[in-house]
DNA sequence: TTTCCTGTTGAGAGCGCTCCCCGAAATTGC
DNA sequence: GCAATTTCGGGGAGCGCTCTCAACAGGAAA
């Protein structure tokens, strides 16, 4: 592994010199650069993480917390910020989150900021320890309202308006909702379907929403409820609810989209090995990679110049699925 | 951030006896050390990584590459790899593999040692690079035989073996197979049924074998090759294909396990949303803790020791999924 | 008593980089 | 043509640690 010192003696110049031209810096000439440029590219060489971390007090390092990092969902967008952070000065470790232990103690010192992805990852407490700690927080999926904190999340309510507007427009006026858990998701999710009707001159009727748990066996057994309601549309909170009615559905031979149509919400399409590709569902796809791309954005912001950039709630693409998914091909 | 000095000064010695302390040297008096360490404990003092990897010329960081990291089963194990490196000094970072760039330029001097973990996600020449470039390597599911590497994988062969004679032991004398794909994976699955019939006096016989290609839909449509063929049970060589198997079954009005018995493997009950709770089918699990375990054991000999630990081979676990399988409850 | 250990500790140098400060060279203004 | 700037490059110090080497007790051996 060559070093600083190699560079500045085969370009002719000091260490000073090639760390300015490292750092890209002003005060160098433009032909001492491409100099030193060219022999740093002929060498392969790459700064010292270490070393410049110690110099710099700084790790470059961002921490990933989450309590459920591992699934499909999480762990696609996680994928996505390890990507977008690859190409920045900076990696991402994941922190696995170990109860018992501080988890400020454990990252203090340790990375110059956390990004915080699902829901109540952190407590508030936990998050204004770092926050004083001078580290900043970047969270997906919370409200917590802290104020040094950049907010990114899914614009629940306006995606499930334009949803439930789309249905409207296809000239739908019986739609129901299959609503979650009483969650900020899935109310936000409940309330942008009740708007999306009423600004449309139709009626929010309780009987047409069904108060399911996000399961997809306990949403099939309970569907009839919905079933009896001679509904043309539904608007589920999310797939695998859509997938529990669609089950039941199918056994009554109800036809989708025939008979009804369905949306859905959170394309589980690639995660689920059982997806049918003779299914015919739209559903609210969200749009990861900008996710995670503003995630990353906003860290660097605060990281670099101490600046907070808005919170930002992404709203949700709608996409038909067909007999075009793609299934996850793996072994196992 | 207190740093080594600190300590020094307030437990009245020299910095060097800290570090003795702190790297655990035997050469240091047992009242010393103690006063010390409780110096250490009172300030919640860390030692600073960037500093001591640029003393000991080393990152401690363990790269994890995969091509596809972040599918369900891999990312449960890439998750108990996480959780126990950070057990150790160790930390991991996930390297998303980018076309184009050589990962060996990438990653030198940027980790200590690589974790491969899927199917060729690194070409033999790429592994080849890392080992002559004095990083060690540790594979899961890969056969290179390379002399260096430390290669942990699945005994798919001895795990369906046990699959098989378990059938037999139960009564079975008809039982088929469904393959996956050419793929050596696949096929040490099938050699291991062969091989269990063989070894109970059943004949292996090719029209009870299909030749499928570990998707669901495929082997939904296909399995009727199966069904006339009057076997009492099913030892698929993916749960995937056992599902798929099972759904022309349900249509048919053939019960599970009454009328035939089935066995999966790789136990995917925990990723899928759609798992059904009233399914009764058994399937291989494979011991991803202890698979975890053996590969940052075998990763820390090679890089304490130098010394390359065994290849093993985990035999999974025979398991009864019925209706008390839990399933993700994640909202997405 | 002197010498030699052995156990324990301290001091120095250095890991590879950044950043501040200062001087030399190049450029400008008069 | 000379002084005043500006631009550019070099050297020193230091980031927090490890590691080698030397030193210094105090006890054992001679």
């Amino acid at each position: 592994m060559s070093n600083i010192y190699d560079i500045a003696k085969i370009s002719g110049v000091s260490r000073s010199t090639v760390s300015r031209v490292l750092n890209n810096s002003p005060n160098v000439n433009e032909k001492t650069r491409r100099q030193v440029l060219a022999v740093i590219e002929q060498l392969g060489y790459t700064p010292n993480v270490a070393a410049r971390s110690l110099a710099r007090r700084k790790t470059y390092v961002l921490g990933i917390v989450s309590d459920s990092l591992f699934t499909p969902y999480s762990s696609k967008l996680a994928g996505k910020i390890v990507e977008a952070v690859s190409r920045t000065d900076y990696t991402t470790v994941l922190c696995p989150l170990f109860p018992g232990r501080s988890i400020f103690r454990t990252l203090f010192g340790k990375v110059d900021g956390i990004i915080e992805l699902n829901y109540n990852s952190l407590t508030v407490a936990e998050k204004q320890e770092f926050i004083d700690g001078g580290i900043p927080v970047v969270s997906f999926d919370n409200k917590t309202s802290l104020s040094a904190i950049t907010e990114v999340s899914i614009d629940n309510y306006y995606s499930s308006y334009k949803a439930t507007e789309y249905l409207i427009r296809q000239g739908h006026r019986r739609i129901g909702h299959i609503y979650g858990a009483p969650y900020f998701t899935f109310d936000e999710r409940l309330e942008g379907y009740r708007k999306a009707l009423e600004d449309n001159g139709l009626p929010f009727r309780e009987e047409w929403v069904m108060r399911g748990d996000n399961i997809y066996r306990t949403t099939y057994e309970r569907a009839y409820q919905l079933i009896g309601q001679d509904l043309t549309a539904i608007f589920a909170g999310s797939d695998i609810m859509a997938l529990g009615y669609m089950k039941l559905a199918a056994e009554l031979d109800i036809r989708v989209p025939e008979d009804v149509s369905i949306i859905g919400f959170d394309d589980i399409s690639n995660d689920s090995y059982y997806f049918e590709e003779n299914m015919d569902i739209t559903t609210l796809r969200q749009p990861m990679g900008d996710i995670a791309g503003y995630i990353v954005e906003a860290m660097l912001h605060l990281l670099d110049k101490g600046e907070k950039l808005p919170n930002k709630a992404f709203v949700s693409e709608l996409v038909r699925l067909t007999a075009t998914v793609r299934r996850v091909g793996a072994t196992r």
